[in-house]
DNA sequence: TTTTTCTTTCAGAATAAATTGAAAGTTGAG
DNA sequence: CTCAACTTTCAATTTATTCTGAAAGAAAAA
């Protein structure tokens, strides 16, 4: 297959199967194309590329950066901006895993804390606690698994899973 | 707090949890309601609950069967259908894990492989080539640590029902 | 069979999310 | 300082997704 087909289509897929995960098809586009380039780009040219407004990519840019997936890079004799992924699919994955954790599972876990104990005496009382203390015990189980992998190394869901399944 | 305004809570938040994750508002919030619920409800409930149309419960209801996380009950001496919901979280969890690797990993998994040998010689062929095995071996290790949270959790189905056959 | 009760479907409406593009803002060069 | 090159912002628009509700379908009851 030629490079220019593999790269649309890989830049393609991977934007769908971003927005599969709550993440916008835009965003994942331009990270799966910076991630197969190996010179950083600037702005106009992944306008350019993906066929998208200024704006556009300027929003999208800004939120790759702000995840830490994307970093602005200075090519000496230009003006403008350039742009390159991490490209460490490791590093990636961890640095998702921790934002996600940060900004929904914690959350969650802290609400599910505030709601973990009910008043009244019926068995919807006790169904609604037993739910709510049983994805309590699953969401721990989950954020230690993060945990973990936040601080190993390549070999670390084998062993944890593992681990939790024993 | 009161049971009611518990249960409403963590209704909206398990729908807004969910809707980062690609899944549809209303089924995770139809779901997180019939797993704080003792007794299967009907459509109706379910509709008056969430303030929700007829049409909406309905294509939520049948997809929340399609993914296997909800059954029909029959209720002796009722003529409507009633809905459960699987309410070991671990059973979901394996259930959400599975469909989606079926759905998402596998065919991603497989695209990466028609795409993974390009032709030409420049750098841009190396990057490329490189960043989809990186991504292919890490999608492997993925299945792999899901499969065997899969096969622990079967395990652990069987062990407990020879448990209780002897 | 006919009626009643409940379920399913789906075109159109409503809502939410993403995108555009032009104007305003910034920054370095001259 | 002024200009030109580039970046950022955001109101308006477009696109995508979700939801409604009425009509049609199905099946038990009468």
């Amino acid at each position: 297959m030629e490079l220019v087909e593999a790269r649309k289509q890989f830049v393609a897929a991977w934007g769908s199967f971003g927005s599969n995960w709550g993440i916008n098809r835009t965003m994942a586009q331009i990270h799966a194309l910076l991630m197969v380039t190996t010179k950083p780009l600037a702005a106009d040219e992944i306008m350019q590329e993906l066929t998208i407004s200024r704006g556009n990519a300027n929003m999208n840019i800004r939120e790759l950066i702000n995840w830490g997936l994307v970093e602005r890079v200075v090519v000496s004799g230009e003006r403008r901006e350039f742009f390159a992924a991490e490209k460490d699919i490791w590093k990636v994955a961890r640095i998702i895993v921790r934002e996600r954790k940060k900004r929904e599972l914690e959350p969650m876990m802290r609400f599910l804390e505030s709601i973990s104990a009910v008043e009244g005496a019926e068995a919807d009382v006790a169904t609604f606690e037993k739910t709510i203390s049983d994805i309590r015990r699953f969401g721990q189980q989950a954020d230690q698994a993060m945990e973990t992998m936040l601080k190993a190394d390549e070999n670390w869901l084998l062993g944890t899973l593992l681990k939790l399944m024993r």
